[in-house]
RNA sequence: GGCGGCGUACCCAAGUGGUAAGGGAGCGGUCUGCAAAACCGUUAUGCACCGGUUCGAAUCCGGUCGCCGCCUCCA
């Protein structure tokens, strides 16, 4: 089956070809290490380890990058704001990024390259450039000439006569066109400072990438992604870079996630609505917050709500609640469908059979990991009624169906990063996250369980229904088990 | 103003020509002292609206309305 991706600079869906049978160079814009990242970094984090994830799975030799921006002008004033060096933000950022995205479970690039740690590719990128006339010195600094790329704005759509009566006021004296973007800047004082052929300075923004991705994947290489946000200019402005210096294409397929809204408003500093990582992983089982963001398709916007993301927690920990009982049946499964099976059997167990392929035919078209969740349910919704109509009467049937079902979903869960704890684990560890977001009080409500359990024991029904009320009213659902215990659980 | 996207039930969300996946929530039932969970059943003659193409449209075309993003740093 073909994977088919949607591709921004054709805007349609293509056949993903590499270039290299069997191997795949992928580059992605990490981040700006200057503060905390928040909802919309793990989104994008996010999306592309399970693209990562699910190229691998279907057999590709993938080579993923993912950068850091550390040298930069949201870097330098956050350092002159806290007074301290560069490089203790930019370490300090990154050092929590990486804490973050690993607690959401998003593996590490192969090369996690920084910009400071490649000024001489950023520098000979640039001569390059000079060399060929398409930047030009001025003061100390750089600009690449953004008219004389006949290209520029094929991947974001724009031309240059738009961009230029849109443009604001340039107060950049030192440019010649308004439009022309600086790929060296000369240091002011207490600044970064790196020598180059015209003077102290450093880079710009856009050239790290174009230079990194050169230098790890080579040109042209399969696929390079970001935010959205990053189309223009970022990305219109590297490939500008990266074809002007070497005459041939740069990226074959450029891929950009959707963004994550707060309320349906953007997140912005200025609205004060930012969902920092290290707020939301306090509260939410990391799974959860991976089924979030993966039950919406990547290019898709995301509205970010208590409802919307309670909503995913139910799903998940239903989904859990479900599948712990076909755990159990299927884990004393003890032969692989010898038996005669029924009609009715025989039909499940193809549907379970066949739930890889439908996996692989969502994922196949244009990762759509929503479609790949909703065909987990599907069948999972019709084998855990076959199951429960047996009670605890399992048939070695129902036995290897069951493990038929487990061993389709030990498939799939390591793509997407979910659906693959052990179930009663999830079960206590989602528990602990409910308690923190809530602030609920354990042992008080041990001590009301107790009672109530007193109540019930002398039939005085009346005062165990109250305390059962009482502990809704703190999202304590109640579960009596048929031993006489009582279970308690946090109702999202 | 320019460019792009979106509008599917109470909420979330798949579905790009063949008669509306899935999840949450609700409702009815079985079970239970009562609940919860689980299971069974149920909730869009219709996919913003109006036209058109077609044997057939949520899907294609045209128009209208509404929402959003980018055009400046941004995942």
């Amino acid at each position: 089956m073909p994977l088919v991706l949607y591709n921004t600079l054709s805007r349609k869906k293509e056949e993903f070809v590499p270039l290299k049978d069997g191997r795949v160079g992928m580059y992605v814009c990490g981040i700006t290490a200057y503060d905390s990242c928040h909802l919309g970094h793990a989104r994008a984090a996010i999306v592309f380890d399970v693209i990562v994830r699910y190229l691998r799975y279907k057999g590709y030799d993938v080579t993923y990058v993912r950068n850091y921006t550390d040298v930069d002008d949201k870097i330098i004033n956050r350092a002159n704001r806290d007074g301290v060096s560069c490089r203790e933000i930019s370490e300090r950022y990154i050092k929590e990024y990486e804490d973050d995205m690993g607690a959401l479970g998003v593996a590490m690039p192969d090369i996690a390259p920084r910009a400071t740690e490649h000024i001489p590719e950023m520098i000979e990128a640039v001569e390059k450039l000079i060399e060929k006339g398409f930047a030009y010195e001025s003061n100390g600094s750089v600009y690449f000439s953004v008219r004389k790329f006949p290209g520029y704005g094929k991947l974001s759509g724009k031309n240059i006569e738009e961009l230029e009566s849109g443009a604001r006021v340039e107060v950049d004296e030192t440019k010649k066109d308004p439009l022309d973007f600086a790929l060296w800047k000369a240091s002011k004082p207490g600044e970064p400072k790196w020598p180059s052929p015209w003077g102290e300075g450093r880079p710009g923004w856009h050239i790290e990438c174009s230079a990194m991705s050169a230098k790890y994947l080579g040109q042209p290489f399969d696929i390079h992604g970001g935010g959205r946000d990053l189309v223009f200019p970022h990305h219109e402005n590297e490939i500008a870079q990266a074809e002007g210096a070497c005459g041939c294409q740069f990226v074959r397929y450029w891929l950009h996630n959707g963004f994550i809204n707060i309320n349906a408003e953007k997140m912005s500093k200025s609205l004060g609505n930012i969902k920092a990582i290290g707020e939301i992983r306090e509260i939410f089982d990391p799974e959860v917050v991976r089924y979030f963001i993966l039950s919406s398709h990547y290019r898709s916007p995301i509205d970010y709500t208590e409802e919307n993301i309670n909503n995913a927690e139910r799903a998940l920990v239903g989904f859990y609640t479900t599948y712990e009982q076909i755990v159990i049946a299927g884990s004393s499964a003890h032969r692989p469908f010898a038996l005669s099976l029924s009609k009715g059997e025989q039909d499940l167990l193809n549907k379970i059979q066949s739930l890889k392929n439908h996996f692989e035919e969502a994922m196949d078209d244009d990762f759509n990991t929503a479609g790949a969740v909703g065909s987990v349910f599907e069948v999972m919704n019709e084998l855990s009624g076959y199951v429960a109509a047996r009670k605890k009467n399992w048939t070695d049937a129902t036995k290897d169906i069951c493990a038929a079902f487990v061993d389709a979903v030990s498939k799939i869960s390591p793509v997407l990063g979910f659906f693959g704890a052990d179930p009663a684990g999830f079960r206590e560890r989602n528990k602990r996250f409910g308690v923190k977001r809530y602030g609920l009080d354990v042992p008080k409500i041990g001590s009301l369980i107790n009672e109530r359990a007193e109540a019930r024991g002398h039939k005085n029904f009346a005062r165990a229904d109250e305390i059962r009320k009482e502990l809704n009213a703190m999202k304590v659902e109640l579960n009596d088990r048929p031993d006489g215990t009582t279970e308690w659980f946090v109702r999202s």
